[in-house]
DNA sequence: TATTTTTTTTAGATTTGTCTAAAATTATAG
DNA sequence: CTATAATTTTAGACAAATCTAAAAAAAATA
């Protein structure tokens, strides 16, 4: 079993890969903040695991297995972070470095028993979706808020960003999961958005919209 | 803030403690599975961090502040507990093992939103204690089954013995916390103990009596 | 293409917690 | 009260995860 570092990595990593890139040495530096040097000693150990598949100067992709591992990771991280909303009344912005200490706890009857006493939520606080004990996702396809265009429509279904005064900042402008709002105008010049939220016109950067994701309706 | 490991060997000293008798090298080596070289190592980082008070060979007690860190780590791994019967249904044989990986979680906000998500309670499934926020324990004043005599009744509301096995065989005898019970006899040779439970006559011996506290009824 | 810059890796050291083997101290027994 | 036994500590080593500094490879630029 990987250790609680190893895990840490893993999940770095799943985050970073795209759709059949390679991730880099840096990139997990930064996340993992430490230095490149140390990066390359873990990948070394995790490919010896076979938890990765890497080649020097090439970077990193998870195998099928590391995969699965990270995935685990991440069901336990959302799991406990619904638990701490709902049962603890933490709020969504304080729910994240608790989290990613309980995801390491090593049981798989706790989590099961866990997912059960939450009903099996489908989604965590902050919208992203929460696999299920096979590590299947029930993806909802979602799309950035930059990607509306004026006039469209849409739920809040999710965040990107989990920091804490991002999510703070969100909730000053209402801007939580379940909110309808509607696009009244992008500004060509900096890709600000001009938004409709609870009868109320309120703006915000592009860096902000980005963030946001949406379920989009058709009315 | 001590380390994982530094936790272990605090609550293990705490639980090793008597009235002012040092607690020697070898009984932390084997409650921590480890050579008693490794302790000695250990000890003298304890001592540097002024959480315990160590003389080369004459053993360990801990400082104020590290009786308080043991303490606050008894506190989370009987609420952890308290969580897994009461709300995950867990038995009481099952939770030890996970309560030992729960315990070292660092947040104090979690600790104390638990507390109240559980409705403060001030034992754990074995009976034992669950010391308050300021580490003050709430102290029934506890007997051993084998401090009873011939004719007393009692009922039982802790086991000093948290292993699997022992709990799984006392749940089997039906003898579990808030169980009512008579001395029939006490056997001269051995120390066993016929009792009366549930209008029912069993018998034990003296090592399993040892470990079933209780607190007596006077009718 | 040659040169510079960036990224990544190696080499060697450090810290934490552990180990073995041997030495030192304390306890026990005749 | 000395000899033996048990306990504890030192010395030196190791594995995990990290670091710095320097070398190697790849990418970018001229």
């Amino acid at each position: 079993m990987p250790s609680f570092t190893e895990e840490n990595y893993l999940k770095i990593i799943y985050h970073l890969s795209g759709q059949d890139t390679a991730v880099q040495t840096n990139a997990i530096a930064e996340k993992m903040q430490t230095r490149a040097a140390s990066v390359t000693d873990m990948l070394k150990k995790l490919a010896e695991k076979e938890l990765v598949h890497y080649v020097r100067y090439q970077g990193v992709h998870l195998t099928q297995k590391g995969r699965a591992a990270a995935i685990d990771i991440i069901r336990k991280h959302r799991l406990w972070e619904v638990f701490l909303v709902e049962k603890l009344q933490f709020k969504w912005d304080e729910v994240h470095e608790v989290a990613e200490e309980l995801e390491h706890i090593r049981s798989t009857r706790l989590i099961e028993r866990l997912d059960a006493f939450l009903g099996f939520p489908k989604v965590d606080p902050h919208g992203d979706p929460i696999p299920d004990q096979h590590g299947r996702f029930s993806s909802l396809p979602f799309i950035t808020l930059t990607q509306l265009t004026n006039g469209e429509t849409g739920t809040i279904t999710g965040v990107s960003d989990h920091s804490s005064v991002f999510l703070k900042y969100l909730e000053k402008l209402q801007l939580t999961l379940g909110q309808a709002l509607k696009v009244i105008d992008v500004m060509d010049f900096d890709g600000s958005v001009e938004l409709l939220v609870c009868e109320q016109s309120i703006h915000i950067s592009k860096e902000v919209a980005k963030h946001i994701l949406i379920t989009k309706s058709y009315v």
